[in-house]
DNA sequence: TTGAACTCACTGGTAGGACCACTTAACGGT
DNA sequence: ACCGTTAAGTGGTCCTACCAGTGAGTTCAA
């Protein structure tokens, strides 16, 4: 009953995991930066190193930060990457895996779409616009494809809805990154086709449109896997 | 040029981490049981503890395992946990991250339902069955909204779409995790008239009543919340 | 001058041993 | 028969030394 052991349990390591999880929320570590070094970390805090390291290991899991051997931690905040893991887990056939995303993605990301062409802001749909441009001129299959995968994440957020946001991020990821059978040139001409249709939609403010827009889009390019 | 140096690049911390997947996955340690404590196993594969531990503390973030102190380390598989942890980061407002699973499970699971009612087997349907027994016997409250997620989690399975399943998972123990709002007894009365509903829809293959008894079950639940 | 190899000072990764903190169950005194 | 004590097991932390990649600066030969 001694005031001595009240019930704040907090080992050290839950403080660093907090702490780091803290400076990299608020932008004291931003995306593309790097952690101090573990050693620097554990003496300014007056912990030992495996402390630290358990907390960036906890980190890289979260998919928060990803460690390199030699170069130092880096802040990627990329929460969509633990799913892939589990996923991947759950699912070792890359075809398989490839399906049900793809089912996934059929479900959830018109009702994004047309949520989005309700929600949308200028500032947004300007991204949007410019990540159709670019789109268009980029000749690079590589890059085309993360301009890809950006216009579709930039709908999720402009949906407003983070949960669905992280699962679509996840499978589309996911998606990009087995498969491959990448686009071909004009897989992505025929993709940008779609974009300025969606586009057109949400500028519009019509859901049903951005929502059938989308379907027809998912429907074609997803129909080049099977 | 050597062949001494090809990519097999292999660290002992993920041969560790591989090797204890492998274990868990092919049944060798099942649910609930624990892991050979980590002196053991260091001792046994030649290993530091630190790589042991670092082992188990990825394993515990990919929801495979729960550590705990002077007890051991458990296995557990439940890949909805990382979901949870990134979500609860990205939306710390217990009542916006609830309306926004309720959002997804909205969309999600009766789609699922439409799916498990053509792919449902029949030892599937007997387990649902028996949930239904249970839950109209069960005055107990806490073990009440057990048997609720295990009935909606059967589902999923049966749809067969285990992206979905996971992300419908995730969402559902969020909800029930951080709702002060828990069921009260009349509440579990209706939800199980609801199920009842659901199972004839299945058991009758109708996809297009099954996909409806779902929603409108979800909106009786989901709108308590509001 | 140039450029390629080397050196060295970082980074994270692994090792082993000692000790702390929590849990449980067996033990022993009352 | 009860309850506090003890002891042995577990994970948690620390320290210290060393191994292993990485990159930049230096050196030395062409």
């Amino acid at each position: 009953m001694s005031p001595t052991k009240p019930p704040v349990r907090s080992s050290p390591a839950d403080d660093a995991l907090r702490k780091l999880i803290a400076l990299i929320e608020d932008g004291t570590l931003a995306t593309g930066t790097f952690l101090p070094a573990e050693r620097q970390l554990a003496e300014r805090w007056s912990l030992s190193r495996v402390v630290v390291r358990e907390a960036a290991r906890k980190l890289e899991q979260r998919g928060l930060v990803s460690i390199r051997h030699g170069i130092g931690v880096e802040v990627t905040n990329n929460p969509a990457l633990p799913v892939q893991h589990t996923l991947e887990r759950l699912l070792p056939s890359d075809k398989e895996r490839l399906r049900q995303c793809a089912q996934a993605r059929l479900l959830i990301e018109p009702e994004l779409a047309a949520t989005a062409a309700v929600r949308a802001t200028p500032k947004g749909l300007r991204a949007l616009k410019a990540n159709c441009v670019a789109l268009a001129s980029e000749t690079d299959l590589e890059r085309s494809a993360v301009l890809d995968i950006a216009f579709h994440d930039a709908i999720a957020d402009l949906a407003g809805n983070k949960v669905l946001a992280v699962m679509l991020r996840s499978v589309a990821q996911l998606g990009r990154l087995s498969r491959e059978v990448t686009l071909k040139r004009f897989g992505v001409t025929r993709a940008h086709g779609y974009h300025v249709r969606i586009l057109a939609a949400l500028i519009a403010a019509d859901p049903a449109a951005a929502r059938k827009a989308m379907k027809l889009h998912l429907e074609a390019a997803l129909g080049d896997l099977s």
